[in-house]
DNA sequence: TTCTTCGTGGTACGACCGTACCATGTTGGT
DNA sequence: ACCAACATGGTACGGTCGTACCACGAAGAA
């Protein structure tokens, strides 16, 4: 046999390749050729690894939310060893704004994802809808310690703030992405929201920026 | 000359084809051909009243947005002859929901061109960012107004709280559509946001459902 | 009435796309 | 050393899509 070469490594080249002229050009717009190309690979690599473009497109839509999902854990550590609630809630909430290139691709792709699994049932039957529950649920727990902890306003219903936060994220990512707002505009809304949740200890003033 | 027929009455028939085929099958998979089999009529047809298809596309979305922004309209104004602002304000947010067919596709393809304006500048150069602006207008009026009639939260910064409660009613209307989550469960978040911002006179109570 | 312009139909062309087929070098196993 | 499984390349095929071309009837203008 030839190379021996480690095939799930060349999945996530090509992969990649996918998810950067998908970026570039748009899901819609993308060949297996485009892909092929972009890897540096032939068509019938591209064939080889993807049987057809359908197993390709669902191989990209689950290594794009790997990867993302990976980057969110990383700023999530880097924001401290032990961060309050506030600080790890706005971390995850702004995860998501597309603000430098890599979280625009993805919320660009995951957008169109989205749209295409309305009426393409191959999209619909793969399950990444699971991640926004997980965020959700994520969003929901750290809203109830702070309010068990007083760190949070305890009138409020933590499963609704949680689903209002990352739907407010969700459309303010793509009004930055279609060129609506900026980002400053949209982690305004944000921080001031959270700031409403979540409550500084009494006499700690309310936390600026 | 022939029938002599009025060519922007065809134009709208042509362009509801449109709406309808997209709606069923995602804009992305409709061609020449099924606007033209939708409207029952030739291919050539479809060609000589939009010359090429963007021309056809870009027609779409602007008969898509008139045609939702009279719904619009129609709603409000059977809300009854002087509504509040609470009650305007709830229409207005509660009107973009994907909650039957027409609203449905009204949703599904606004989303489907807002993605597609990202990588194609022939749709991100058309200004059908201007709607969505124009409803951010009118609901911080709303609010405002609210605000000096007392009966709103004094507190709250109108125009935030505009583009607070137009950004979930989005994110909302898409879980919809995906089947993420139901009608009841969008509402329910919204009602919840208007309840807040939209502070019943005193004595009054709260405003329930 | 005749002519010219408009509306409509059918059809062909060139390009591209996803997929299938055929060929070939390469290397680990025996 | 030979063979079989594997990785890779090139290319052809069928289909579809947007667009262009050609033809013809129908009706207002002269």
């Amino acid at each position: 046999m030839p190379k021996r070469v480690d095939h799930e490594e060349r999945r996530g080249q090509i992969a990649e390749a996918l998810v950067r002229v998908a970026g570039r050009r748009g899901l819609h717009a993308v060949g297996m050729r485009d892909v092929a190309a972009e890897a540096g690979v032939s068509l019938r690599l591209v064939q080889y690894y993807f049987e057809t473009k359908e197993k390709l497109l669902l191989y990209g839509l689950q290594h794009l939310t790997d990867r993302f999902t990976a980057r969110v854990g990383a700023r999530l550590a880097a924001a401290g060893p032990a961060p309050g609630p506030r600080a790890t809630a706005e971390a995850l909430v702004l995860a998501s704004l597309p603000t430098d290139e890599e979280s625009r691709t993805f919320h660009l792709l995951y957008s169109s994802y989205a749209i295409l699994s309305v009426t393409d049932e191959a999209l619909a039957a793969q399950p990444f809808i699971d991640n926004p529950d997980a965020a959700e649920d994520a969003l929901a727990g750290l809203i109830a310690g702070a309010q068990e902890a007083g760190l949070a306003d305890p009138g409020a219903d933590a499963r609704t703030e949680a689903v209002s936060l990352l739907a407010m994220a969700a459309t303010l990512g793509t009004s930055i992405l279609v060129g609506q707002r900026g980002p400053e505009s949209a982690t305004a809304v944000l921080r001031h929201h959270l700031d409403r949740i979540f409550t500084a200890p009494e006499g700690t003033g309310t936390r600026e920026v």
